[in-house]
DNA sequence: TGAATAGTGTCTTTAAGACACTATTCA
DNA sequence: TGAATAGTGTCTTAAAGACACTATTCA
């Protein structure tokens, strides 16, 4: 089967996206989400996965990428089992509307079915230091974003302090956002240049940031 | 099931052990050594593959790790299929008197059964990238080496040349190996001081060589 | 002594980080 | 004008790379 650990990021916290289990084992607990393999329908793994994706947010995710596959006796009650897991990056702005979404942070987990809280590790693992040399995180983003909302999500998925100007700096060297001309963000302060992505597939760095 | 990339260095050259399949389909044609999870027998799909490495070269690889699972209709033409690949390290004197060993350099691989090539492609893509920042390419050595030993591996793995002076500078900095007291290789030269791994585990470094 | 490999010192280049400064808007 | 966020310039620190130098052995 596969399973698929979805991150947003809500109030400038990463999250993820659960959902409860409604059959035995586990029944109520909550879990990733997950699903079998339609051997007719499915052309690989990762086609599964996005049709599983699809059918609990509606749409296709930014960014989808194979993270690990979990495997043994020890996982299922039922016995050995095979898992072949995902992660995905999804902008909050395009599920805060659907009421079957339910986002818990990265930091307040709450107990998972089978082995889904070491998935969940391992995927955070994944994310941070993909993060520290990659353009990752963008795709957490909604399709226009200001400078400084990318430099929290960056501060956010790394889990530390970046300097303003180095940040600024490094990431505009690394080509892959634009600004969008003429359009800005206001409020009661100087308004901010919006960009928007340059490259849809991920750029990783040649140092970190 | 399980398959493994076997990587080592010959002669100075970063090659695949690959064997000859007895069975249809793909009778005949080179692969990489692989097998079917014995549920039984074995806890989880790495020690399958554990198991099956064993199998062919007679004992447990110095490293080993998991590296994409490939699946889907197409791979295989007795239907769809899935297959959870690793690739492992392996010091080319621990298996050059094993007449059922042949490896390979990776820039002459024959053609492969099923879709082993992309698994190949994947598994070096993996190894380059790895080697630029950590301790990967020490597990192709034996457990004594000299400096210029190592420095050749990671040149090979790379694929660049490596200034020698930032190389040592860089490498023992990492503390990862240390020096094997009075023991050094001699020749028409000025002997080498040997050198052992002090960390058993993969060290990742703080940025590349 | 010359060939061969081992090992070191130092300078240059480049990236990262710290930090203070200027800019623009609204209340 | 003060609060708030946007955006820039410059200095310091540290790492990486280039490259030349010294060291030790054997033939």
């Amino acid at each position: 089967m596969v399973d698929a650990a979805l991150f947003t990021i809500r109030n400038r916290r990463l999250c993820l996206i659960l959902g409860r289990r409604k059959e035995p084992p586990f029944a109520g607990a909550f879990a990733l989400s997950g699903g079998f393999v339609h051997v007719e329908e499915d052309s690989d793994a990762e086609m599964a996965t996005r049709r599983v994706i699809r059918s609990k947010i509606g749409f296709d995710a930014p960014y989808l990428e194979q993270l690990f596959t979990f495997s043994g006796a020890a996982r299922d009650p039922r016995g050995w089992s095979v898992s072949i897991a995902y992660y995905a990056l999804i902008p909050w702005t395009l599920v805060e509307d659907n009421p079957s979404i339910s986002a818990f942070p990265v930091e307040a987990v709450p107990a998972l079915a089978f082995d889904h809280s070491q998935i969940v590790a391992k995927a955070v693992e994944r994310l941070r230091s993909k993060a520290t040399y990659s353009s990752l995180p963008v795709f957490l983003l909604p399709t226009e974003f200001t400078m400084n909302d990318l430099h929290q999500i960056y501060e956010q998925t790394i889990g530390t302090r970046l300097d303003k100007a180095s940040f600024r700096h490094k990431i505009l060297e690394q080509d892959f956002i634009e600004e969008i001309a003429n359009r800005f963000r206001t409020g009661a302060h100087r308004p901010a240049q919006l960009y928007r992505l340059s490259s849809k597939v991920l750029t990783p760095f040649e140092r970190k940031i």
